[in-house]
DNA sequence: CCCTCGAATGTAAACGGTTACATTTTGCGG
DNA sequence: CCGCAAAATGTAACCGTTTACATTCGAGGG
C-alpha cells in the first residue's frame, strides 16, 4: 500500500522533449517499472505477453535507457579505461583499435586518455576516472616501480602494459623470447659477429631485448659481446650514430640488430652514406615492424608485433578481473612476436654486385607495390 | 522540519571497504551534504573556515565524487563521444589526440569507438552512447547526406569531421583551397600540363581536392583538363596504376597532383618501373603528408593537413553547441593546408643527370636523418 | 469452497549526488 | 537590546534505474 502516491508517475517533461524514461514505458505498456526492466534486462521471469507490450511501448517511445541512472544503481559503468603516455600514433592507435574491438563485443566502452608525460599527471588522471570506469589499461613503459604500486592502490582493477611488473595483472610483448628468435635466425644465415644497438636505459621493452640478445650471444660461444653493444634511445638519430661507429669497427660485425625498427632506419641510412653495402656486406634488423619498415631500402627485416592483440589481451584480462574479483588470480600474459623476413639481410661475407643500379629499381618497386608480395612475406 | 529522519544517515558500509560517500564528507567535517557539495564546487557562498574543514575531511577520506551519481543530477557527463570510421592509424591518433588534449583542458572525458564499417553499425554505436555523453564528433567521410541527416535528430550536439556537410556543425579541410595552392606551386614551377589522379567518386575530400584541381585549370587556360585526369581509389595500388597510363601519354604531363600521399607513392614507384625519372622528367605531388612521405625517394612534396588541429577546432565547436544550445548557431570551419616542398618536383623539361647515383645516396641520407632538416623544411 | 504455493507483477527503498527552498546565524542601525 | 536583511547552512525532493520484498493471481489438492 502506498503510503504516498509516486511522485514521478504522471505530468513530467516540462518544456523542450525530454528522452524517455521507463517510467514512461511503464505507463504506455500498463505495468510498472519494475517489469519494463525485468523485461529489458531478460534476466527474470515475464509472461511473453507482457514482454511483448513491453517493448513494444520502448520502440514507440525510441526509449533508451539512462546510463548514468543504470551505473549509479548497479554501481558498474560498462566502461574501461585506457591510459596512454605520448607514444608513436601508430602503436597508440593500434592498441586502441585492438582494445576497442574486443570490449564493444563484450558490450563495453572505452574511454581513452594519451599524452601523459609524466608519474603524477598519470595518477591524476586515473583518479578523474573513478567511478567512471570498472577497470584500467595502462600503458607505462618508462615509468618506475614506485607509481605502479601506487596505481594498484586505487582500489580498481588495473592491468599493465609494457611496464616493469613486480607483480599484479600485466600484459607484455615477448621481447626476450623475439630477440632470441631474431638472433637464431642470424646464426642460420651464419651471423656470428653480431652487433647490438640499445634502448633507452630504463625502458623495459629495451632492457628484455637486450637480455635475449646477449644470451643469444653466450649461446653463440662468440666473443664477448660488450664490445659490440651500441648505445641508442630508440630514435632513429641515435640509430644513424650508431650505424656510423660500427661500420668503422675492425673487424666489422657481419650483422646489426637494433632494438627497435627507428634505430634500424637510422642504421640503413648512414651505412649507405658510409658506402656499407646492405645486405651484401652487412646485414641490419630491427624489431617492431612499425609501417615504414617495408619502405626503406632495402626493405627491413624484423620482428612483428601485433599489437592490436596486445589490446585484445588487455582487455580480456581485465575483463576477467573485473567479473570475477573474488577468484581472479593475477597474471602475466605475454604476446608472442613473428619475424618478418625481407630484404635487409642475408649470408655474410657477399662480394656487392657491380652493377647494383638496375638490381635497386626493382626493389623499389617492389617496395612501392607493398600489398601483394606482403601477402606471403611473413616467414 | 522532516517529516522522517535520513535514511543514509549513519550506518552505510557493510563489509567491503567502499569508497567514501558525500555524506561521510559531511559527517567527519560536522556540516550537511549541501555544504560539502557547495564547498567541492565552488560555486556559492560558504565561510573560509568551513571550507577548509570541508576540504580537511575530503582529503583524509581520499573523497572523489561518484560521476554517475553527479551525471544524473546534473543530466550531464563531462564526456564526448568519438565516433571514427576503420581510417588509417596515423589519421585516427592524431585526431584523438587532438580532441583529448582539448578535452581534458577543459574537464572533458572522451569515449572513442573506431572501426565501423556502414551507416547503421555506426547510428547503433551513437545510441549505446546515448546518455554517455554530452555530444559527439562524429568522422564518416563516405557516409551519404540521409544517415548524416539520422544522425542529427538523435537530440544531441553533433559535429561531424571531414564529411559531406548539407547543414549543421562541421569541420573540414580545406581541400578545395589546398588543392589550388599546390596547383599555384606547381605553376610557378613552371607546369601548365598537370595530370590529376582522381580519389573515391563518394568522398568528400576527394571531390573537394578535385574541384580545386579542375579550377586551378581553368583559370591557367590550359588545354581541357579532362583528358589529363586519371580515376584513383585513394589506395597505393590505384596510384601505381595511374602512374602506368600517365607514363603512356604523348604528350606527356610535366607534373602530376595524386589526390592523396598514398596514391602518389604508387605514382612514384610506377614512373621509377617505367624508367621515368623523377623530379627530372616528370614531378609528383599528394596531399596529407603522411608519415611515409618523407621517406619515399624522392621525398614527396604534399600539402601537410594539421590533423590534431582538426581535432581541437571539432571540440571548441562542440563544446560551443553544448555550452550554449540556446544560442549557438550552427558553422562550418575549415582548417587550412601547409604546402610542405621536399624532393619530388622541379621545373619542367630537365634533362636527367647521368650520374644520378650520388645525388640518390646524399639523398637517402637526408631522408634517414629527418628531424634536422625537418624544422626548416615547411614553407 | 478454502488453502497453499509458485509464478507474475507491483511497491518503494536504495544508489550518491545537486539544489530549491526553509531555517538559522550574523552583522548592524536604531 | 530589538528587528531585520543578508549570509550561511540545513532539509529533502529529485535525477532514472535496479531489486528486495510484498502483493496478487490462478491452479490444483483436499
Amino acid at each position: 500500500m502506498p503510503s504516498r502516491p509516486d511522485v514521478r508517475s504522471n505530468p513530467r517533461r516540462r518544456h523542450r522533449a525530454a528522452a524517455a524514461t521507463i517510467h514512461d514505458v511503464a505507463a504506455r505498456a500498463g505495468v510498472s517499472v519494475a517489469t519494463v526492466s525485468r523485461v529489458l534486462n531478460g534476466k527474470e521471469l515475464v509472461r511473453a505477453e507482457t514482454s511483448r507490450h513491453v517493448r513494444a511501448a520502448a520502440k514507440s517511445l525510441r526509449y533508451v535507457p539512462n546510463v548514468a541512472a543504470r551505473s549509479l544503481s548497479i554501481r558498474r559503468s560498462q566502461t574501461i579505461g585506457i591510459v596512454l603516455p605520448d607514444v608513436h600514433g601508430e602503436f597508440f592507435s593500434e592498441v586502441i583499435r585492438g582494445i576497442d574491438l574486443a570490449a564493444r563485443a563484450q558490450g563495453y566502452h572505452i574511454l581513452v586518455s594519451g599524452s601523459h608525460s609524466d608519474p603524477s599527471q598519470m595518477l591524476d588522471v586515473v583518479d578523474t576516472m573513478r567511478g567512471r570506469v570498472d577497470g584500467l589499461v595502462v600503458m607505462a613503459p618508462d615509468v618506475t616501480l614506485a607509481p605502479l604500486d601506487e596505481l594498484r592502490a586505487r582500489a580498481m582493477p588495473v592491468v599493465l602494459l609494457n611496464s616493469a611488473t613486480p607483480n599484479g595483472d600485466a600484459i607484455t610483448i615477448d621481447n626476450y623470447g623475439g630477440a632470441r628468435a631474431m638472433m637464431r635466425h642470424l646464426h642460420e644465415l651464419g651471423h656470428t659477429r653480431i652487433a647490438f644497438v640499445r634502448g633507452p636505459e630504463h625502458n623495459a621493452d629495451a632492457r628484455e631485448r637486450l637480455r635475449g640478445y646477449r644470451h643469444a650471444m653466450r649461446g653463440m660461444a662468440a666473443e664477448s659481446s660488450r664490445a659490440l653493444e651500441c648505445s641508442g634511445d630508440f630514435t632513429e638519430e641515435s640509430g644513424f650514430a650508431a650505424g656510423r661507429r660500427l661500420a668503422a669497427l675492425n673487424p666489422r660485425p657481419t650483422a646489426v640488430f637494433a632494438a627497435n625498427d627507428s634505430m634500424a632506419v637510422g642504421v640503413l641510412a648512414s651505412l649507405m652514406a658510409a658506402g656499407v653495402h646492405v645486405p651484401e656486406q652487412m646485414s641490419v634488423v630491427g624489431f617492431d615492424d612499425i609501417p615504414i619498415a617495408r619502405y626503406v631500402n632495402p626493405a627491413l627485416t624484423t620482428m612483428r608485433v601485433d599489437i592490436a592483440e596486445l589490446g585484445r589481451c588487455a582487455f580480456a584480462l581485465l575483463l576477467d578481473a573485473i567479473s570475477n574479483p573474488a577468484v581472479h588470480a593475477p597474471r602475466h600474459d605475454r604476446v608472442a612476436t613473428t619475424l618478418v623476413v625481407r630484404k635487409s639481410c642475408g649470408a655474410p661475407n657477399v662480394r656487392p654486385k657491380q652493377n647494383a643500379q638496375p638490381h635497386r629499381a626493382e626493389r623499389i618497386l617492389k617496395n612501392g607495390r607493398k600489398r601483394v608480395p606482403e601477402k606471403g612475406e611473413v616467414s
